[in-house]
DNA sequence: GAGCCAATGTTGTCAGTGACTACTTGGGCG
DNA sequence: CGCCCAAGTAGTCACTGACAACATTGGCTC
């Protein structure tokens, strides 16, 4: 079955049906909510270890299996949250094209202050290919972000540079929110923004 | 009690003895069997929230409670484990010093290649005290190695340097291994010593 | 309009986990 | 020699992810 959130589409035999999805229930509606309550719940608690699908079948009231009609598994929600994750912060990315490098180190920043649990999923190791594919339009857009700043150079190495832009950037978020620079002097701690224009700019 | 391995002080009223620690019982040496077999758990499966501690206990061979008596939860010990990395991260800059910024690179190149596990418990937000302290005698010499490429500018600018080296290579480091850079040509993914020589060096 | 049938719920169950309480043990100190 | 107490054991609890089996819904086909 393939969905959207508008339409499912469904195979009988060899026929292709398509249908629009009911409101009311909580039929076709349960994906989009659980993405939802567990981002809630990633708000409440940053640590998407911590997030539980029972209870966020409670809290949306429904069956503690419901969810697994609708994700493989816990893991399989995790990526999907954080495929949403870079959908949003790509199209965040892209309200701001123009200003360069800095955007790229805001946006982030933002995303990091406001939705850390998310944050730490799109940070996560062995992220499969739904993510993977996520990531690349914010990728994209980092590379648009930053492509007047560079001048118009080969292709390959404005993809580098952004990729080295989005490392630094979330490294310098890693770090922050990972407590590892608590306790240093502000002055100490080099702003996303600074980082990104130096990793972007120069020969 | 305090105790290194070799040691233990321990105050019975306001006495302090010193005793040896007894080899061939498991007593004394749990902590360092802990944590040894921990990260050789990690090494088998790198996700640091499946590492169980029952499972570890029953691996070296005692009851599933005893880790308790020296490690207050689970997350007390994966911090332990973390702290050890910084420390022996620090210990292998160390021995590189005068290579500059690549050998930073270096240094955790290996470490996320070769316990990726371990990596991700130090990307891992929340960190306490603990990590926080250790982690700063890796900081401390980051700033020694990359201190030679800076010339002698003031001291802030060169931690606020070291701290941007460290984050662009951890950065790079978490998108490689969370798959995010996965189906990339090689050639589109810049090299972690060339991002640390980036972020140190210019005006 | 009847009934099929896939999608999507629900109930029940299982093994595994972190953490707690209460106990036992054993070796060095006085 | 006897006590003390750090460090180990046994038992238990609430909770979790995952699975199997069953119920219900509503659109499509005929």
């Amino acid at each position: 079955m393939i969905a959207n959130g508008m339409w499912t589409l469904t195979t009988s035999g060899d026929r292709v049906h398509i249908r629009a999805m009911p409101t009311h229930y909580h039929h076709g509606d349960l994906r989009r909510r659980l993405i939802g309550e567990a981002r809630l719940a990633l708000i409440r608690d940053p640590d998407p270890s911590a997030l539980s699908l029972r209870e966020l079948a409670r809290r949306i009231g429904v069956s503690q299996n419901a969810p697994y009609r609708h994700f493989l598994s816990r893991d399989d929600l995790l990526e999907a949250i954080a495929a949403v994750g870079y959908e949003e912060v790509a199209a965040r990315l892209a309200e701001r094209s123009g200003e360069g490098a800095d955007a790229v180190a805001l946006v982030w920043e933002q995303l990091a202050t406001r939705e850390p649990g998310l944050a730490a999923l799109m940070f996560r190791a062995n992220h499969g290919g739904e993510v993977a594919m996520a990531s690349r339009a914010w990728l994209a857009e980092v590379v648009r972000a930053i492509e007047p700043q560079l001048g118009d150079g080969d292709p390959e190495r404005l993809v580098r540079r952004a990729i080295g832009c989005w490392a630094a950037v979330m490294g310098v978020t890693v770090l922050h929110r990972g407590g590892l620079l608590a306790g240093l002097d502000d002055w100490l701690i080099p702003g996303s923004a600074e980082l990104a224009r130096r990793v972007v700019s120069g020969h």
